[in-house]
DNA sequence: TCAATTTTGGACCGATGAGTCCGTAATTAC
DNA sequence: GTAATTACGGACTCATCGGTCCAAAATTGA
């Protein structure tokens, strides 16, 4: 009955996010995300709304994603380096021109959170829920004798989560592999002990 | 001989920084820099130079006070109150209206830092004198014994470090003063041990 | 008082921002 | 083939962006 669409939503939708992701919510133009996606004008309007819109639903479908490959990672195999490859994800960088995209969820906390609740809500959320995560994981290790400091997993869990950002601004920032790594090293350091 | 100038200019400047630190760069625009410095756009400009030249002014000016403040804070007095001290300043609002603005060193690494070498550089300069200055701090509370963690000053300050940008984002993501002093006394708790 | 100098307000600029709209092309069901 | 429907490209709008420029006002030293 109608003429089919020509280009895979999900697709640009995906295009869309890695500019986002990269740039932020006001360094990104319209004109960025058209090259990106390879859309038109009006196809882009008609299938997201606004910058906006498709700013949120670039994000969602990375906290999505994000947290999927969060719960594949840790919750199954040797804890130790299960959670080492958590955080390696943060500054796994895509192409090594620039420096690595970091978290967008903190991206976003310090980029909108301050002034739009409904970004806020959504970073407090991804915090939890790793806290969440990691305490499940951290558990784990300590039951499995992965892990040897006696103080509460949660309050393990705690520590990681509020190194988390700390390890992005570093990634951010344009610190070394190298660096980033030994950082990672001094921080896990205090599962043990 | 001449007109003397009709505004302070040391005031117009702590003014724009106000916006640039609460709002980051890009979302700033030279009308609420006008609007809060009080200035005429003319003025501006011979003043400045450029948003960006002035953003890079305000920005020093907030490295300089900060960095004199945190040796103010910590280089004297009981060490463990004098940490305490250092990371409340983070949180502490000017006003409960919205989130507190948090370290705008931090905020930069995030929005400006990975496409701009001049920010990046002083980003990595303040992260690397946080260190230094926590590492001396640390070496004193252990002298002293008023902290009693047999772990290196430096790896205990690098902690701290890697925390700091997290205290961060729990305040802009509107963390109650409550749970960001319990993440707190948790970091502060691997000081001791 | 007057000349020299400098600040200042505001008009103005071209570029770009996000977003709307419509004519045309393409595809489908019948 | 044709009618109905939809995607598409691009022209268009209006506001705002950062930045320039100039004429007028104000203040100074002499």
């Amino acid at each position: 009955m109608s003429r089919p669409q020509e280009f895979d939503t999900s697709e640009a939708l995906y295009q869309a996010l890695g500019v986002f992701w990269r740039k932020g919510y006001e360094a990104t133009s319209l004109t960025e995300l058209l090259t990106a996606t390879g859309l038109s004008k009006s196809s882009l309007y008609a299938t997201f709304g606004s910058k906006r819109e498709l700013f949120m639903a670039a994000f969602d479908t990375y906290r999505q994603d994000r947290a999927r490959a969060a719960h594949h990672v840790l919750e199954q195999g040797p804890v130790r380096p299960a959670i080492d490859a958590f955080f390696h994800q943060l500054f796994a960088n895509v192409n090594d021109a620039e420096p690595a995209f970091g978290c967008m969820s903190i991206n976003q906390a310090v980029e909108l959170a301050p002034h739009d609740a409904e970004v806020r809500q959504r970073v407090v959320q991804d915090l939890q829920s790793m806290e969440n995560l990691l305490t499940r994981t951290i558990e784990r290790g300590q039951q499995s004798g992965a892990l040897t400091s006696p103080r509460p997993a949660r309050d393990l869990a705690k520590l990681l989560v509020l190194a988390f950002p700390g390890l992005q601004v570093m990634a951010r920032a344009g610190y070394s592999t190298q660096q980033l790594n030994d950082s990672l090293q001094l921080l896990l350091s205090h599962l043990d002990g």
